[in-house]
RNA sequence: CGCGGGGUGGAGCAGUCUGGUAGCUCGUCGGGCUCAUAACCCGAAGGUCGUGGGUUCAAAUCCCACCCCCGCAACCA
C-alpha cells in the first residue's frame, strides 16, 4: 500500500500548564493547513496530543497533591476540550502515556541499542534534586544554585545511555542542504545549518532518579527514557508503525510538521531525523517553525502575568461584540493567522484583535456579505438574478486571487493568503461603488444591476471557500446564507458559470444578518 | 567573543532573493455615495527605508564597515 494521506502534525504539548495562545497558534495553523488540504480533496491525517512523560509533569502533579496519572488524564482532557472549542478538527489525539506509545519507544530503544546507535556512557553535570533537572554550566552562576528554584546544585556522575547523534552530522547537513523545503521558513533553515556546523555531540537519552516515564528496556538501574527521545516518537506511534509492517507507509512520512521556532533546529531538524535515519525510516517532507507571540515586546510568561487563554479571549470578544461564540472563536482564529509570526516574533494584543475584528471582519467581510444579500433581497426578491454573467475583468481578478491564496496557504503563509483573499473584498466594494446597482435600479436598468449583484454573490461564494480553513464556522454560515448544502470545494472555483453552477438563476437565498456585529469603542 | 535574525511615515507590517516612480492596514484630515454593520469609495498630510562608505546611468534592494534591538549558545522537553 502506498502513501494515501496528507500527514500533518503539531508537537505534543507539555501538560504542566494549560493551553495558551502560543500552543493555540501552532494548533490553529495546523488545523488551517489540514482543512485547506481537505478542501482540495486530499485525504488528511491530522495528529496532535500531549506529552506526559516528563519529570516536570510528575513534579507538578505532586505539588498539586494528585496521583500523576490522574493529573495527566485531567490535563489531556483540558487540551482536547480546548482544541474542540477552537474548531480544531484533528484525527488523532495521542498521549505518550498510552501503551502503544510505550511499546514503540521500547522497540526503538532496543533496536538502536542493538545496532550500536545507542550506547552506555556516563552523564556528568550539575543537578537540582528538587527539580530533578540537570543544568548546563552556562546557566549557573558561581554560587551553583538552581536557576529555577534557587536551591544548591550537586555534581552528579551517573551511568546513562547516549544516542550517537554525531554519526549523522554529515548526512543531516547534506539532507538539509539538498532539500530546501525540509526546514522552513528559511530563517530556521539557516539557523539549523549553523547549529549543525558547530558540531553535533551525542545526546543523553536516559535519565535516572525518576520513576515517571518509559523505563529503559532490559535495564536494572531503573532509568527512564529521556522525554525528548520519547516525545518525538509519538509521530511514529500515531501511524501504528510497530504493528502495521509496511502498511504504515499509507500515512508515513509526515508531509508537514508544525511547531514553534524553539524546538525546530535542535530537536525536530536534528535529533528527530537522525533517529529516523538510524531506523531506516523515510524523513518528514517539511518541518515548519513559526515565531512566537510577544506581549508588550516581552515573552509570555506566568510570572509576568501576560499569558492569555484562547477560549477566554474568544468569550470576551463574543460578549463585547454580541457576536455568536462560534464566530468569535473564528475571529480569534482569523487574528492568530492574519498576524501569525512567521520569520520573527509578533505582537499579540487585545487591541490588535479588536482592530482586526472591526476592520477586516465586520467592515470588510461581514459587511460585503450583508450589503450583497440585502440588495439581492431588496431588488430581486432574494433570488439569484437570471441571465447574469460576471464581468470579464472581475473573473480575471477572482481567478488570480484564488490562485494566490492557494499558493500562500500551501506555503503556510496565512498572513499573505488572507491579504490576497481580502483583495477580492476590496475589488467588489470598488466595483459596487463604480457600478452603483442602487442607481441602476432607480434608472430601471434591472438587468445590469442583476449582473453586478451576481458578481457580488460569486465573490461571496468564493470567499466562503477561501475563508473556510481559517474560519470554518463562518464559512458554514456564509454557505447557509447562499442556501448551499455545504462550503464549496476548491475544485468548484469555476467563476460565474451559470449552467450547473452552485448559484443558478432563481436560486433562493437567505436573508442576511450581521456575522460580526461591530465592537463599539 | 561566536552563531542566527531584525532596524521602512504616529503604530503594526509588506517590499530586499530576480536594483528602476516607496506600498499596505490602522489612526488623522477633506470629499463622495446611500445598497450595507455610522459600514463602502476617492483624495490629502506624514518616511533622507539604523549610520557611514562603495558598486551602478540607477540601491530600501548588491558589497564593506559601524551602531542599536532580539533570539540561540546544547540536553533547557
Amino acid at each position: 500500500m502506498g502513501k494515501r494521506c496528507y500527514y500533518i502534525t503539531t508537537p505534543i504539548y507539555y501538560v504542566n500548564s494549560a493551553p495558551h495562545i502560543g500552543t493555540a497558534l501552532t494548533t490553529i495553523v495546523a488545523d488551517a493547513c489540514a482543512r485547506f488540504q481537505k478542501r482540495r480533496g486530499r485525504a488528511v491525517y491530522f495528529l496532535t496530543g500531549t506529552d506526559e512523560n516528563a519529570p516536570k509533569v510528575h513534579r507538578v502533579a505532586q505539588e498539586q497533591g494528585k496521583p500523576t496519572q490522574q493529573f495527566v488524564d485531567e490535563m489531556a482532557e483540558v487540551f482536547a476540550r480546548t482544541w474542540q472549542a477552537l474548531h480544531i478538527e484533528y484525527d488523532v489525539f495521542i498521549r505518550t502515556t498510552e501503551e502503544r506509545h510505550k511499546r514503540t519507544v521500547e522497540a526503538v530503544f532496543r533496536r538502536l541499542r542493538e545496532q550500536g546507535d545507542i550506547y552506555r556512557g556516563s552523564y556528568q553535570g550539575w543537578y537540582c534534586i528538587s527539580c530533578e533537572t540537570f543544568w548546563a554550566s552556562s546557566k549557573i552562576g558561581a554560587e551553583r544554585a538552581c536557576p529555577d528554584c534557587g536551591k544548591p546544585l550537586e555534581w552528579r556522575d551517573e551511568p546513562c545511555y547516549y544516542f550517537r547523534l554525531s554519526a549523522y552530522e554529515s548526512r543531516l547537513r547534506e539532507h538539509i542542504g539538498s532539500h530546501p523545503e525540509f526546514v522552513q521558513p528559511e530563517v530556521r533553515r539557516n539557523e539549523t545549518l549553523g547549529f549543525i556546523a558547530e558540531g553535533l555531540q551525542d545526546v543523553a537519552v536516559s535519565r535516572s532518579g525518576t520513576d515517571w516515564g518509559v523505563p529503559v528496556p532490559d535495564d536494572e538501574s531503573g532509568a527512564v527514557v529521556y522525554v525528548w527521545f520519547d516525545a518525538l516518537l509519538n509521530y511514529l506511534t500515531a501511524t501504528n508503525w510497530l504493528e502495521r509492517g509496511e502498511d504504515y507507509l499509507d500515512i508515513w512520512p509526515p508531509d508537514l510538521q508544525l511547531m514553534g521556532k524553539d524546538i525546530l533546529p535542535r530537536f525536530h531538524a536534528t535529533i528527530w531525523p537522525a533517529m529516523l535515519m538510524a531506523l531506516g525510516i523515510p524523513l518528514p517532507v517539511r518541518l515548519y517553525g513559526h515565531g512566537w507571540w510577544v506581549v508588550n515586546q516581552q515573552k509570555m510568561s506566568k510570572s509576568l502575568g501576560n499569558v492569555y487563554a484562547p477560549l477566554e479571549v474568544a468569550q470576551m470578544l463574543a460578549q463585547a461584540s454580541g457576536c455568536e461564540l462560534p464566530c468569535a472563536v473564528d475571529a480569534f482564529r482569523y487574528y492568530m493567522l492574519r498576524e501569525m509570526p512567521t520569520d520573527s516574533d509578533a505582537e499579540f494584543s487585545l487591541l490588535g484583535l479588536e482592530t482586526r475584528y472591526n476592520g477586516d471582519l465586520a467592515n470588510d467581510l461581514g459587511n460585503l456579505v450583508h450589503r450583497t444579500l440585502s440588495m439581492v433581497h431588496r431588488y430581486f426578491e432574494g433570488r439569484v438574478p437570471s441571465g447574469a454573467q460576471v464581468d470579464d475583468g472581475l473573473v480575471a481578478v477572482f481567478r488570480q486571487q484564488v490562485a494566490r491564496v492557494a499558493e500562500a496557504y500551501e506555503a503556510v503563509d496565512f498572513p499573505r493568503g488572507l491579504r490576497e483573499a481580502w483583495e477580492i473584498i476590496a475589488t467588489v466594494n470598488r466595483y459596487y461603488d463604480e457600478q452603483a446597482p442602487w442607481s441602476l435600479m432607480k434608472a430601471g436598468e434591472t438587468q445590469r444591476a442583476g449582473t453586478v449583484l451576481y458578481a457580488g454573490l460569486e465573490a461571496v461564494r468564493l470567499l466562503c471557500m477561501l475563508v473556510e480553513p481559517v474560519m470554518p464556522a463562518v464559512a458554514r454560515a456564509m454557505a447557509a446564507f447562499l442556501n448551499l448544502p455545504e462550503v464549496p470545494r476548491w475544485s468548484e472555483l469555476e467563476v460565474g458559470a451559470h449552467g450547473g453552477a452552485p448559484l443558478p438563476a432563481g436560486h433562493p437565498l437567505q436573508p442576511p444578518k450581521p456575522l460580526f456585529p461591530r465592537l463599539q469603542r
